[in-house]
DNA sequence: AAATTGATTTCCGCATAGTGGAAATGAAGT
DNA sequence: ACTTCATTTCCACTATGCGGAAATCAATTT
């Protein structure tokens, strides 16, 4: 018994199985074990076992040797990249995006909400900084972290209320939108932070391919970004740069759309 | 019934089809209907409905409004990305191979194959000349294409009579065997080619990261790159470029592995 | 507004595909 | 040879997914 908590008749759970196993994937990961996999899906062996032959089957993982480890496969590369050259604008955003991380010695990076985390989509590191931080594929809780803030602050009031969020959760986006509303990017309130480890800024950007509102996002450790830092200097370059993306690809901002 | 010939009891068969769903999708598609989906896959429309409702509770299709087509979602692009960072040698290729292509005019491209097709995954355009022509996604036939045939030659012979070859297979493999060992890349002969309209060159290469070999390739229309233009410039400047990235990523030659 | 057409979703009884515990196999160590 | 740990296979059970058909929903036409 996995996490799943649809019950719904249509939904096919064989299938979100089978997906699960690719989301356990990490970029940083140098292939999976089978046992790795069956404990960060927390499926039983056995299934996982006949959902890796099928995926295995079908070019979503490999198996280079024969005792080796999994790891994704061509199929899955292929997949991604239909799906980056359908989302035009993250094209056009990697050069800005990997600027700024080069600029301000920040890791940049691209997440939308899947369900109750942030998923990174991209990430951008800085050339010469040394950051190993997030990967894509990571995901972050929303609360607590400023992409979720400006994320949250995007949503229009129905779509915010089907999350049944909590009172915190309220002040949080609450908090969002007054910032973005103020200066054009969110911060997470220093007792909110998700992680002491991390600093980061958000400016919102709505991309219209998936439903959801996304954001872009400038992190690194405190001591390299600190408050005043994601004030004055971060916080500012990355809205521009977005506003800039925002007109080269002709979106208007995303607070406008929170309906 | 799909085109699915397994009847292993491993295989996962639900799973499968909900891939097939995603499979579907191709960079120039500016969204799939429900029903686009239905014919592409072979899919009954009941199923393609159970299907993309999964597939979208878990972030894999989006629907931006309410009555608006299918595209591939932030939870695809996710995969994707995690995929194409444990593929190092893809980033460090993308550089020399979009310089190739607008050196030569040409479309490059990496291939692998996949099943009884090879899957192109990854394509640089030429930044000037217009081509545009075969995008992420697509499948090309083996038999008949450069790609296919340099990465036939690099199979083992035992790999390659789990093929269950048919004879001209056979000699097209031993062609391209023939061509890689003289001058270190391929060129489908003239009658083979699965498409008159295209002219193509590939080396061969050796991705660990995946148990196949796989290929790079250069094509163009035949008036824009004709026979001799192959041997004499773009075959060799490719099979250079593709020498210097074995060199970059510490591999070696892919013809070697044939074992 | 009623009628037509066409795409999409829901229904629902049935057969089968998928499940997972347990046992068998395989791979490393000691 | 023995132990331990990872992976695959077996198999009886039943929940899961199937797909034809009917019901909705959307967009046109009359």
């Amino acid at each position: 018994m996995s996490e799943t908590f649809e019950k719904d008749r249509r939904f096919a759970s064989t299938l979100a199985r089978g997906l699960s196993v690719l989301r356990a994937f990490r970029a940083s990961d140098d292939g999976l074990s089978h046992m790795e996999i069956a404990e960060r899906t927390g499926l039983p062996n056995a299934t996982v076992s006949r959902l890796t032959f099928t995926l295995r089957e079908l070019g979503y993982l490999s198996h280079a040797g024969k005792n080796d480890r999994y790891r994704l496969g061509p199929a899955a590369l292929a997949i991604g990249n239909v799906a980056s050259a359908s989302v035009s604008f993250l094209e056009t955003a990697s050069d800005p995006m990997q600027k700024l991380a080069n600029e301000t010695g920040t890791l940049a990076l691209f997440a939308v909400r899947d369900g109750e985390k942030m998923l990174l989509v991209k990430t951008w590191r800085p050339q010469n900084t040394a950051s190993i931080w997030l990967e894509p594929g990571h995901r972050i809780p929303i609360f607590g972290s400023s992409s979720g803030m400006a994320v949250m602050a995007c949503l229009s009031d129905a779509a915010f209320a089907a999350l049944e969020p909590d009172d915190d959760l309220r002040s949080f986006r609450q908090t969002g939108y007054e910032q973005l509303l103020a200066r054009g990017f969110a911060v997470a309130p220093n007792d909110t932070r998700y992680a002491a480890s991390v600093n980061a800024v958000s400016v919102p950007f709505h991309a219209g391919e998936f439903g959801e509102p996304a954001s872009f996002s400038c992190g690194a450790l405190p001591e390299m970004l600190g408050d005043a830092r994601m004030e004055e200097d971060v916080g500012p370059k990355l809205r521009d740069a977005v506003r800039a993306l925002e007109t080269r690809t002709g979106r208007s901002p995303a607070l406008l759309k929170r309906g």
